[in-house]
DNA sequence: ATGCCGGGCGAAGCCCGA
């Protein structure tokens, strides 16, 4: 089963990217982020017309994640638990049932946090942490679950192109770093450094400045696995080459494939 | 370079992203 994440910043702006991907990339689950559309906007038709279930959790204007998916979607859940007051659209997940068994995505699209010195910042870790919680849950299941999304942080200095700059940013400050290493080290693993050593592969190339062409990225798409799930991880992958499309969102998606028959 | 793009909203210019 591929499972990919993938930030399009606008799916009305994105729709025959998103289509187009999933024809070539033949991924079986995609979980979106910034959708940035109200449910009842969602191109429903057209996704259906090409053979996919769904599930959205949409937001007028920001945030909104959706997951797309080849197989049915059971058992959805809208919103991540721990803060009955936080109504921005970042969270969903589903059980995928194929018929080589059950695994459980979620589309994540955690907070940016800048400026650090607003109100933004502590959402930002309050929402780690209540990820964090929810992670203890998940993995107290012992089920096979991959949590996709935009997590808005650089995990080290090896997926940044210039991490003294970066330093004090809310996307790679070493609070953000630390939060994400206590949700990852509950046990989970990072499909793509389980899969590739090498240094500077990014999944987000600033519309600015020429970010793209002068390879100025940040790796911050992540796909965090459990345990019962990493132990059928066969690979993972970025697909850069959709950063050259034309109007491109300034994320590409990355995947995972899980050999479940193995 | 915290706004150089790009999107939403809504019809000009501000808010937001990373």
């Amino acid at each position: 089963m591929k499972i990919a994440s993938w930030n399009v910043n606008s799916l009305k702006v994105r729709q025959q990217h998103v289509l187009d991907w999933l024809k070539e990339s033949d991924v079986d689950v995609v979980c979106l982020q910034e959708i940035k559309l109200v449910d009842e906007k969602f191109p429903t038709k057209a996704f259906e017309e090409a053979g996919y279930n769904l599930a959205v959790h949409g937001q007028p204007t920001y945030n909104g994640v959706a997951i797309i998916s080849k197989h049915p979607l059971e058992d959805v859940r809208r919103g991540l638990p721990g803060d009955k007051s936080d109504d921005q659209a970042r969270y969903l997940e589903a059980a995928i049932s194929c018929q080589d068994g059950i695994v459980r995505v979620a589309s994540i699209y955690l907070p940016n946090g800048n400026p650090v010195d607003t109100e933004k910042y502590p959402y930002k870790l309050k929402w780690m942490e209540r990820l964090r919680k929810h992670a203890v849950k998940l993995l107290a299941a012992e089920e096979r679950f991959v949590l996709a999304g935009d997590y808005n942080v650089i995990p080290t200095a090896d997926d940044v192109h210039d991490a003294e700059a970066w330093s004090g940013d809310a996307l790679f400050r070493l609070e953000t770093r630390q939060a994400f290493r206590k949700i990852v080290n509950l046990g989970l693993t990072d499909a793509y450094r389980a899969c590739h050593t090498e240094p500077h592969q990014y999944t987000f190339w600033d519309y600015q400045g020429g970010a793209y062409r002068k390879n100025h990225g940040i790796r911050i798409d992540h796909l965090l696995l459990s345990p019962q799930a990493a132990d059928y991880l066969q690979g993972c992958a970025i697909d850069q080459y959709v950063r050259e499309w034309e109007k491109p969102s300034d994320h590409v998606p990355i995947w995972c494939e899980l050999e479940l028959a193995a």
